[in-house]
DNA sequence: GTAATCGTAACTGTTGCGATTACCAATCAG
DNA sequence: CTGATTGGTAATCGCAACAGTTACGATTAC
């Protein structure tokens, strides 16, 4: 897989949805707005909050004052529930096949792969003591 | 960036050289034996294990006869150093740079990558308790 | 009805990667 | 010394993934 720019995206889309209150449809934000405080293009930010809301971590509306709005609390939104909203992984790679026949040969990708997994569930355990709240407070206290 | 294979290759490269007990010069394997192990690309090999040569994981030499051995014990390499060897990184993606002139734009982008940093260093933590000796053990003890 | 907005498809240009080829330097065998 | 083997590196190719863009249908407010 490649560089994808996903995670973050979504990640500065909730802080900025946060920052604005926006957690009603009444105070929906539209993609246009978020995109302009990347900023990015409207169509990149509505791939990614497409994937937030069938996550259950925002809703959204079509139509005249539509947008997006947070579906719960900034303070119970983990940063490990956004990464997984985006199907992002830590990618480290993945093993190669290893050489066929060779009983060794073939356990080493193994042992690799379960340790990239490791790496991956350490890096979601942080992520998860992370709150799209934290993002915006002035002081770097779990950052 | 994108999605390298560096991180599994140079695993797979010191676990192989760690089962064939190459561990002084008369000893080596060869490029060609190690990426007939995986399989990929003698030259592709050889880009890894030049990174892994610098960082001081292994020793290589050149000529007939020649290729590379581990310089320290199998059991004292840790996989965040062979991650930080071929420059590896979780790849979460880079933050926006944020719209300039907002206060709160410009803020999301320092936190999102604050928690970037979190998880690539929480991953690298993880990482650091395994070593490629690990990858050798039949039993999934760390894994 | 009209305008605004989301969701999605299609397309483009760029970027990064693995693989391959080629060449030079280094090393060993004879 | 000569030749064969091997690592290091550069150049190139083809592929895949991505951000950006345009376009269009569907939905909603006024």
């Amino acid at each position: 897989m490649s560089d994808s720019q996903k995670f973050p995206v979504a990640a500065h889309a909730l802080a900025y949805l946060a920052h604005k209150n926006a957690t009603s449809p009444e105070h929906a934000i539209s993609s246009a707005e978020l995109a302009a405080s990347m900023p990015t293009n409207p169509v990149v930010v509505r791939r990614v909050t497409a994937m937030l809301a069938r996550a259950g971590l925002i809703d959204t509306r079509a139509g005249a004052g539509g947008g997006a709005w947070l579906k719960r609390p900034p303070g119970e939104i983990g940063l490990d529930q956004v990464l997984r909203a985006v199907h992002g992984c830590t990618h480290l790679g993945v093993p190669p096949p290893g050489a066929a026949g060779c009983p060794v040969g073939e356990r080493i990708p193994v042992a690799v792969g379960a340790a990239i997994v490791a790496a991956d569930q350490a890096a979601a355990a942080r992520l998860a003591g992370i709150t799209v709240a934290d993002l915006l407070s002035t002081d770097p206290e779990k950052l």
